[in-house]
DNA sequence: CGGCTCGGGTTGACGCTGTCAAGTCGTCGT
DNA sequence: ACGACGACTTGACAGCGTCAACCCGAGCCG
């Protein structure tokens, strides 16, 4: 019946991190929450960092998802700012994920290579856009630059927001919001 | 005589974290190097979070000294751009501190408000230098957006470059830091 | 000198954790 | 009819953080 057990302790797993933190994130609790014995999950997943690994390849894949949304839609001109947009709002809205995806310990790139596809599919969408805005005839050097500096923009400011001093002073809403347009913009219009 | 007892702890705990990451930083484990019971650290400091708390504190501290050297030295026009790079050094140089530093989680603002202030001291080096180049007429939104800006180039990078796809790709090492001279150069030079 | 407090530890216990090992039970293929 | 197997349970173990109680030597007070 509940071959849903799966999908069951995956979600149990992120409201558990939600509520208290990876700290608290524990195969026992998870298991509890699902109804079922403390051995259960082991069914599904060879041990703890398995669902974690779990959970930061769905979090590249939704990421590397909005980041290909937002680089078709608008003008040639404006996507890499839509882009990074779209970056900054996926961290905001699935802090739970983003988090875990950029913590390399716990998802051993060797042992899940979903994660690293995940993660590649991501950065794929940057470089294409990269690629398109400086023409073919940018050297190579100049375009892992800049794909370096764009990225580094917007996962900065995410991770500010999210983490650092920024989400300290400045709570979620319309405030936050024009805050991350100013930087942005400020950004671009060079 | 072990007054030095906390000093030794903190050693531990940092060479623990380095060597197996954060979730193998153990109180019995530090304790057990420290060649004294499990409990003894209890004696300087309340629990494990008080650990990680005074090397979040310390963190800052050091960075905000390396931010202050470097936001000194330079034609007035080149200090933004030297600090930038003073704090991916301080990244790089210092993983174990600059990871720990960004997980707010770790050492909670209101439990421990010398980390904070600790923190604020950094983040005004930033503030003091965009004030600074921006000149007495710019407003402040404008002003808020241009610290965000640097820091989160700067953040980006040294995330990216520790736990990011930047890191898996670049190892330490004079490639290294000539892409990331090259990021900031590119960021710059608008 | 005798006794007391107290810093700086120690030993022991508790409940929690992740995980190994073994058992149970219904369903399905032959 | 039966055996294999998938899905799950029960039980055990070591290691963890932390509470509680104890110990011991040095310093001060009478």
């Amino acid at each position: 019946m509940s071959l849903d057990l799966k999908a069951q302790v995956l979600e149990a797993s992120v409201r558990l991190i939600a509520e208290e933190g990876l700290a608290g994130l524990s195969m026992r609790e998870v298991a509890r929450r699902a109804g079922v014995s403390h051995q259960a999950p082991y069914h599904y997943f060879d041990d703890k960092a398995a669902i974690v690994a779990a959970l930061v390849e769905r979090g590249f894949t939704r990421l590397a998802d909005r980041l290909e949304a937002a680089s078709r839609e608008g003008l040639a001109s404006q996507r890499l700012a839509r882009t990074g947009r779209a970056y900054v709002a996926f961290a905001l809205d699935e802090p739970v994920y983003f988090r875990l995806m950029f913590r390399p310990e716990l998802a051993d790139r060797a042992r899940f290579p979903a994660v690293e596809a995940a993660g590649a599919r991501a950065l794929g969408v940057l470089r294409r856009l990269v690629d398109e805005s400086l023409g073919p005839r940018a050297t190579p050097a100049r375009r892992e630059a800049t794909v370096s500096m764009h990225w580094s923009l917007a996962h900065g400011l995410a991770t500010l927001l999210l983490d650092g001093p920024l989400g300290a002073s400045l709570a979620p809403g319309p405030a936050r919001d024009r805050h991350v347009d100013e930087v942005l913009r400020l950004f671009v219009e060079r």
